[in-house]
DNA sequence: GTTATATTTAGGGATTGCCCTAAGTATCTG
DNA sequence: CAGATACTTAGGGCAATCCCTAAATATAAC
């Protein structure tokens, strides 16, 4: 009997140095973004997923394999429809790199700040 | 009197929707994400930036274009020397979308989860 | 079994990314 | 002003992206 559930990780990539960069570029494609968050809702077939766009199949699919490449979506095959859905893993990953550089910069610019905000009283003294 | 402060608000890009593409494509190299990194805790020059790596300069410097162009960092020349410092905003726009996406991805997944216990109950009924 | 449906494969064209070397320009230093 | 320093410009190669059309394959439906 086989399983579905989210517990099973067949399949998972273990996060190398090189798979943040490819997290990135899938993200970097205004309609790969569209396609996920069309995603986020349910799983669907290519052609479902399809639909919305004005492009020839082909290089639409070339979209979801990148998807899939990039470890942020995964696919089955059944008869003759193939499914996709998330695999939210790999966000984290970028999330992550992005909060943790986020706060560096805010507080390089609060030093800043307050470095300015001391020259500013020393100006005036 | 030139002002220095961050509250200065020159050069600022407006956030289109193809900005995002570019700070996502400016982030998905590794050359960059350590530049970006190593701009965390202090402006630097371009030799400054460039030392770490074993690379012809010419190609270094197209990095930093492209995280200029992206709007993740700002330069000025001085003399001879250009300086590049950070510019927090466009990083602020990408945790944006991924954690709203994030939010959602999470959503769906609870749901398949909940799914997935009711059919289990009713399975063991 | 023929036809419709859902992808997939094959191949090609334009643009961009990511690297190089070689030679320039502009500024600083003695 | 001569030489060192700090980039900048010019040009080129190779691979990957992002789009296309035409034709194949595999399943489903009548």
């Amino acid at each position: 009997m086989p399983q579905a559930g989210r517990s099973q990780e067949q399949g998972r990539q273990i996060p190398t140095a090189g798979m943040i960069d490819g997290v990135f570029r899938a993200l970097s494609d205004p309609t790969r973004r569209h396609v996920l968050e069309r995603l986020s809702s349910r799983p669907a077939s290519v052609s479902e997923l399809a639909a919305p766009y004005d492009m020839a199949l082909p290089s639409f699919v070339e979209h979801l394999r990148m998807l899939e490449r990039s470890g942020l979506v995964r696919s089955r095959k059944v008869g003759r429809v193939r499914t996709y859905e998330l695999e939210p893993e790999p966000l984290k990953l970028v999330e992550d790199w992005l909060g943790r550089q986020r706060k560096l910069w805010e507080r390089r610019l609060d030093q800043l700040d307050s470095y300015l905000m001391k020259m500013k009283e020393e100006e005036s003294e």
